[in-house]
DNA sequence: GCCTATATATAACA
DNA sequence: TGTTATATATAGGC
């Protein structure tokens, strides 16, 4: 948009500029390029206020349109930040993205339907499997867990620090809610507590935040 | 947008203001009240364009910060929308809060770090369990195979709509990822086809939702 | 969808 | 953290 000095050419010098000795507190909200920041703090600044936006964004839309939303933030320190009731979206999701499945019966996910007494493989109780079926059906229960943690040991970080907002254990509950600060205040609950310590590379905090 | 001159409020007065041929086309953005939209149509409107800016500051976190960000969104209909690599999200989620587990040995979370020959009981496979622990390991998988789709049969809508921006599978390609058009498209991928009707129970919403 | 006028989110500072 | 000046997101309308 405009950058330099746009002069003051058009406008009339008739009356003195404010005497303000401040003609311009501060820059105002920069343009930004959308790129990996690289200084470590003013990359955590932006992390933990547009975190806060995201949220916040997707506090209104839940509410206005009274839809269910769950985020997973895993910060690149690998600690989490999570909005919404994550637990109940998650089983949801994994319900109609069954791709844990495959490995059942040579992993084609063309066979996820299959049934027996109405009830999908994963449904039955597992005393209800026969003899004769028990073998592979723990194969296919080891898969689904396999494909459940597979990936687990890629990530090194284990500090959790959760920050939940709004609970929507029932759909209409989302509507209920209301964007007051005490839902937006961050909880930071240390997890399993332990060393505090979080050894960060630089001194950087980012752990102090503890509060609530 | 200019801003050199501290106060337009001092330039000329000379002309008359706006010649009254542009009243004002639009009203601009309107205020609005958080709270659930009525009007099916303009909540359609609502969602689908936050639903948008939504993924788009969460792709900008995510590239601005190195972060991994995972959204699941359901709509009213029971649609899902998702943001980034999801799946890998989850795992890692379901690590750092294992509440799936705690069917385990009477359902104590605290019996959660048992471990054998260095691995968590979940992190066995199947074949090694001993014979006399079979029984309590079946039960076990069984909890957590419960506990994943326990509520499963709450939820209605089967229409699925999938729409995935990045994919992060490593933690670093979030950095790579650039915000194009292409990205941000929606892929709309209709499942598995089929009626697209949805009968929506008149205007009250979520129908059939079984609650607790 | 695209457009305009405003309501909001936020980058740079203190 | 809180403030301020701008960059963006978007409600209402085509």
């Amino acid at each position: 948009m405009e950058d330099g000095e746009p002069s003051s050419t058009t406008c009339l010098p008739l009356t003195e500029q404010k005497p303000q000795q401040n003609p311009k507190s501060t820059k105002g909200r920069q343009k930004i390029e959308i790129k990996q920041i690289d200084e470590e703090c003013r990359r955590q600044v932006t992390f933990s206020k547009r975190r806060t936006g995201l949220f916040k964004k997707a506090a209104e839309l839940s509410v206005l349109c009274g839809a269910q939303i769950g985020i997973i933030t895993f910060s690149r320190r690998g600690r989490i930040y999570t909005f919404g009731n994550v637990d109940a979206l998650i089983e949801n999701y994994l319900r109609k993205t069954p791709v844990m499945l495959r490995s059942h019966r040579g992993g084609d996910v063309a066979n996820e339907g299959e049934e027996v007494d109405g009830m999908k493989w994963w449904e039955r109780a597992v005393e209800s499997v026969p003899e004769e079926e028990m073998e592979e059906y723990m194969r296919a229960l080891s898969g689904l867990r396999e494909n459940l943690w597979i990936r687990i040991c890629q990530l090194g970080g284990d500090r959790t620090v959760q920050m939940n907002a709004p609970v929507f254990q029932d759909p209409m509950a989302a509507i209920e809610w209301k964007m007051t600060d005490e839902n937006l205040t961050v909880r930071n609950d240390q997890g399993q507590a332990g060393n505090d310590g979080y050894l960060d590379v630089a001194g950087v905090p980012f752990l102090s935040q503890s509060r609530r």
